[in-house]
DNA sequence: CATTGATATGAATCCTACG
DNA sequence: ACGTAGGATTCATATCAAT
């Protein structure tokens, strides 16, 4: 089975045989939303009388930890093959099930870049009042292995938060009507349905146009609705009917839209500007004198963009590190230039190069 | 070694060889603050080339992640020996640890009953642009077993929270100076001090005025501050004598408070009076008539007590659930009684009672 | 005295291209 | 793959000095 032959097409499957009839390293993001094992044998009643409209799916029935752990195993082994080298996951859970879940994941050897809390203002209150009310589940945001080279787009997250970094705490409300997919007796189609937005935070912060996401399990469609939106490839596994309808609907009305947060235009990179750069274009000059920020006289840059001060001649860092009394250092800012009468860092002629230079 | 000996004193001692010296079932509630076995082998310098400060302790170095499961293993194992049948416990931690925590607990087999989000909304930010902002801490709240009869002060706690029912999430800021302790020198005297807000919530949520808390971690105390504070007992395990002596001190200027939160004056329970006491006490009388809230007439208490309808005889419950259409319920307030031109609900005839008959 | 600006700091698996 | 050198980066809050 080949790529071509999967992409932006519904097909349907049991999820576990047909994953792994998926090629290695395929895919770019998944987004897996296992079933979560709550034992609910009992009917939990509101206060008033009236039947509380819990998760009792036929999907939800695993009589055995061992049955459920298996289950995990099985479908994120096959998730870690297909996902190429620098591809991540997100796993959400509750804690009926997501400590267990990591607990396999660790054993695949995934690396964890965040446990992002979905924290949801609205959620089914307890009307126990026997414990706090469960108002957040957790995301685990992993990736292949500790050398990844994922894609995080930090900047167009922090344009999406108030210009502020995005934290590991996402406030968001749960899916109501009329994002909630109903049927045609108006009965929710699915009990565990994931808000847009929450999909639209994962698919933003952690891949780029044209990646191929995967929901290996088998929901309502709202990872490939998001995927679609956003300008990103999918390759949609589903395994009942009644899903595939609602989706393939769904799906229909949903056009690619282009805008510079799906397209990633906040992502540009800041422009480095090295030593010899600076030197080439005169805004340093050979032998000029470094100073730290009291005036006292360091040392001089030779030809070879090291830095010489009155018995060694060492890198930039090695030097401020040096004085610095430290084993390295880092600290862009230490070393001063006197031009014109005054201190400038070296700092500052990197921005006056890269405003001049454009 | 017998409670009597080592409640409310501090006593200095190697954590584990003493814990196990403490009798069974002896403590109520138990704060847990592992080491969070981080894995930061390298330095990280902000941009003014100061170093940023992390735990570099020596209780947070383990050689691999056995060594820390067995370490915890240990600690949680005792832990559950000495906790009464309707004791719980709240273990802290996070990503790094939290989910290995919980799987050595379920190994225990305690029982969860939430997950709760410290949200921190003052957190160090990411200085990298590599992650989310990691903005949040998970505490575990378990019980020795399913069939615990442990606390939770519902009201005490809604009441806490503008009357709303208290949730999974917690937005609590970190815990800064004044509230930090620092020693002579100005520098502080632990690592990873918790907020006094999280530990009250900790307590407050499910302990009980003189019930005995435990901490089996070597900390600065916060624990025991807010015990004292609150009105509750402790048992102090502590090792090292710089945090036994700013705990000393910090202890000493802290006296009981007595309020309604402390107290749990608001946790009143609906009183428990059965329908024989109301009859024979003349609160309610056999033949009286009962309805529902739109004063439809569904039949009359007969002398055992039991519901008569047209058709059938029926505990209050049952009869209330069939008038429902449910196989059960637990409505207290369904029932009315026609009395003085009113409609009175049977709950209130029971509030009634209690206060006449203090 | 009020306001502003510089400085300090907190349980964080926190860089990357090139040779 | 691994070592090395060079370059880029943070948020909320509190304190304290300066205006």
């Amino acid at each position: 089975m080949e790529i071509k032959d999967v992409i932006n097409t519904i097909i349907k499957w049991d999820c576990i045989e047909n994953l792994r009839k998926l090629p290695d390293e395929c895919v770019d993001l998944i987004f897996a939303d296992p079933p979560y094992f709550m034992q609910t044998d009992w009917v939990l009643l509101r206060t008033d009388g009236s039947k509380f409209n819990w998760v009792e799916d036929e999907w939800d029935k695993f009589s055995w930890y061992n049955e459920y752990d298996n289950f995990c195993y099985q479908r994120l082994k096959e998730c870690k093959r297909i996902m190429k080298k620098d591809a991540s996951i997100w796993v959400i859970g509750s804690f009926q099930n997501i400590y267990r879940i990591w607990f396999i994941m660790q054993n695949l050897w995934f690396w964890i870049l965040n446990d992002v809390i979905w924290d949801k203002p609205n959620a089914a209150p307890n009307f126990s009042w026997t414990r706090l009310q469960n108002s957040h589940e957790t995301l685990l945001w992993c990736t292949k292995s500790e050398k990844s080279k994922y894609t995080f787009n930090y900047k167009t997250m922090k344009h999406l938060n108030g210009w502020r970094q995005e934290k590991s705490v996402w406030n968001i409300w749960i899916c109501i009507w009329p994002e909630r997919l109903k049927d045609e007796n108006w009965v929710k189609v699915h009990s565990t349905q994931k808000p847009e937005a929450l999909l639209f935070n994962v698919i933003t912060a952690s891949s780029k146009p044209w990646d191929i996401v995967l929901d290996p399990f088998f929901w309502t469609g709202t990872t490939w609705a998001i995927a679609k939106r956003t300008g990103r490839n999918y390759i949609w596994l589903e395994r009942e009917d009644k899903y595939i309808k609602a989706a393939e609907e769904r799906l229909s009305k949903i056009e690619v839209e282009h805008n510079e947060v799906n397209d990633l235009e906040l992502e540009v990179k800041p422009p480095k500007v090295p030593m010899d750069l600076l030197i080439k274009t005169w805004y340093l000059s050979i032998w000029d004198k470094l100073c730290d920020r009291s005036w006292t006289e360091i040392g001089t840059v030779n030809e070879k963009w090291y830095v010489d001060d009155w018995e060694d001649t060492l890198s930039i860092h090695k030097m401020s590190a040096k004085h610095l009394w430290l084993t390295n250092n880092n600290w862009r800012d230490y070393f001063r230039v006197f031009k014109n009468w005054n201190l400038i860092s070296i700092d500052s002629l990197r921005y006056k190069y890269i405003e001049e230079n454009k």
